[in-house]
RNA sequence: GUGAGUGUAGCUCAGGCCGGUAGAGCGGCUUGACUGUGGAUCAAGUGGUCGUGGGUUCGAGUCCCAUCACUCACCCCA
């Protein structure tokens, strides 16, 4: 049978690659901006980090991890998120100590389990941020106001910020209330939603079942439980925000997947995606530098979704023009290979981008490809040239042609690039 | 993990019910009309283990079973 990539992987082509550069760069400049900076860490960790780190009772740690033993007999998984990898890192090289606020960002691939969809891939790639050492809620709000200017950097809109606040040790009396609202209505809950009930009921604010979600309409309201301090924090984050102009709803429903979070939670949701439409999330963590093994430090960060950011720029229609990936092709005609090879060499040395013919067909079959690759500028090498040490210059543009001493070849080629691309 | 739909040329798809020599449109490449000049036009050439494996049959792209993949939704999440 033909090899393929394994399900839920895919290729990236050269044309694609060009818009996957374009939300790298975005993501490099914007993040540099707000002072972090790049931090890479391995594939694969051990399991037991992620299980600490996650949490051992989530989704993604029960069902969705890419777990392997390695030759030596250690556990190890891909990694399924971002955050608790550069925990980690920090920690074993210090990197707490080293700033009172340490702020790094990441972009590579993550490794989930899952059924492929729209929008989901089990190799799929996040570009995160993450802030450590503050619990002022003005860099809750820094953070949100990072991944605005990144998402809107992109071009995209239609966005949608949802904030919610879950709180800190005020979560569990809030869990106990909301099963103490919903207990009674056990009889008529979907079996989906009595698992949920069990497992982790603050899924359940945002289930997807009609009857759940009715109840939950009149169910009691996190924000109602939150501590004074708590809810301080909360409205100091929603009054930064309107102050620097970032528009947000405050969604009481939302909930995140992984354990750690505390306080401030987001999500950021854009049009055209189908059901899996959150492009970028993140919120504050407070407690999980010690679940990894640290002093206690506090952080907040989040994680986007560059897949689905693509495929929401697509939706909406943004694409940057990709722009010609040579500056010069070079037409052989006859036995002039190595002086043409030579010709590359020079200008290739001298910054240009330059390919050249190696299949010996016709000049006309080359000036196809030529134009085919959208290439500004041809040289046209041949026997005739050759003799009189010079070379046809052709801009594509305008048909203008003419013909240039050999050493006079890279001043012409400037010039001529410079006049057929005015900006 | 659950459910539904779909796999035939590079792309979009017909053929399938009712088994009998694999097709169209678009695109790619090569050559020519046009001796060493792209875009437009025309002509010729070039392309498929019909996802894979098995079964039924004299004969399977077509029917049956299995399997893999894709798409969408659930679930979950970025």
């Amino acid at each position: 049978m033909r090899l393929t990539a394994i399900r839920g992987t895919r290729d990236l082509l050269p044309e694609e690659l060009v818009r996957w550069r374009a939300v790298e760069e975005t993501a490099r400049e914007v993040f540099g901006r707000y002072g972090y900076r790049e931090i890479r860490t391995p594939l694969f960790e051990a399991t037991e980090l992620f299980v600490r780190g996650v949490g051992a009772g989530t989704d993604i740690v029960e069902k969705e991890m890419y777990t392997f033993e390695d030759r030596g007999g250690r556990s190890l998984t891909l990694r399924p998120e971002g955050t608790a990898a550069v925990v980690r890192a920090c920690l074993e090289h210090n990197l707490f100590a080293e700033l009172p606020v340490l702020k790094l960002y990441y972009i590579g691939p993550m490794y989930r389990y899952e059924r492929p969809q729209a929008g989901r891939y089990r190799e799929f790639w996040q570009a995160g941020v993450e802030a450590f050492g503050s619990d002022d809620p003005a860099l809750d709000a820094e953070v949100i106001l990072c991944a605005y200017d990144f998402l809107t950097g992109l071009g995209l809109r239609s966005l949608t910020i949802h904030l919610n606040s879950l709180g800190d040790e005020e979560r569990q009396t809030y869990v106990q209330a909301l099963r103490e609202y919903l207990a009674p209505h056990w009889d008529r809950l979907p079996a989906r939603d009595r698992e949920r009930f069990e497992k982790n009921p603050l899924r359940m604010l945002d289930s997807k079942e009609e009857i759940t979600r009715a109840l939950i309409q009149e169910a009691p309201q996190v924000l109602d439980f939150l501590s004074e301090k708590s809810r301080h924090h909360l409205e100091t984050v929603c009054r930064l925000l309107e102050r620097e102009g970032v528009p947000y709803r405050v969604n009481p429903h939302i909930v995140r997947g992984l354990d750690y979070y505390t306080h401030t939670v987001f999500e950021v949701t854009a049009e055209g995606l189908g059901a899996q439409d959150a492009v970028l999330a993140g919120g504050r963590y407070d407690h999980l530098v010690e679940e990894v093994g640290g002093r206690p430090t506090p952080g907040v960060g989040f994680a986007a979704g560059v897949d689905r950011l693509l495929l929401a720029l697509e939706a909406q229609g943004v694409a940057p023009e990709p722009g010609p990936e040579l500056d010069l092709y070079i037409a052989v005609i006859g036995e002039v290979r190595a002086e043409a090879l030579a010709l590359a060499t020079r200008l290739r040395r001298a910054g240009y981008r330059v390919d050249l013919e190696f299949l010996g067909r016709s000049l006309r079959a080359q000036m196809k490809t030529a134009h085919k690759r959208n290439v500004p500028l041809v040289a046209l090498l041949g026997e005739d040239e050759l003799r009189e040490q010079r070379a046809t210059l052709r801009d594509m543009r305008s048909g203008e042609q003419r013909s240039v001493s050999l050493e006079e070849l890279i001043p012409a080629v400037a010039q001529m690039l410079s006049h057929s691309n005015p900006n």
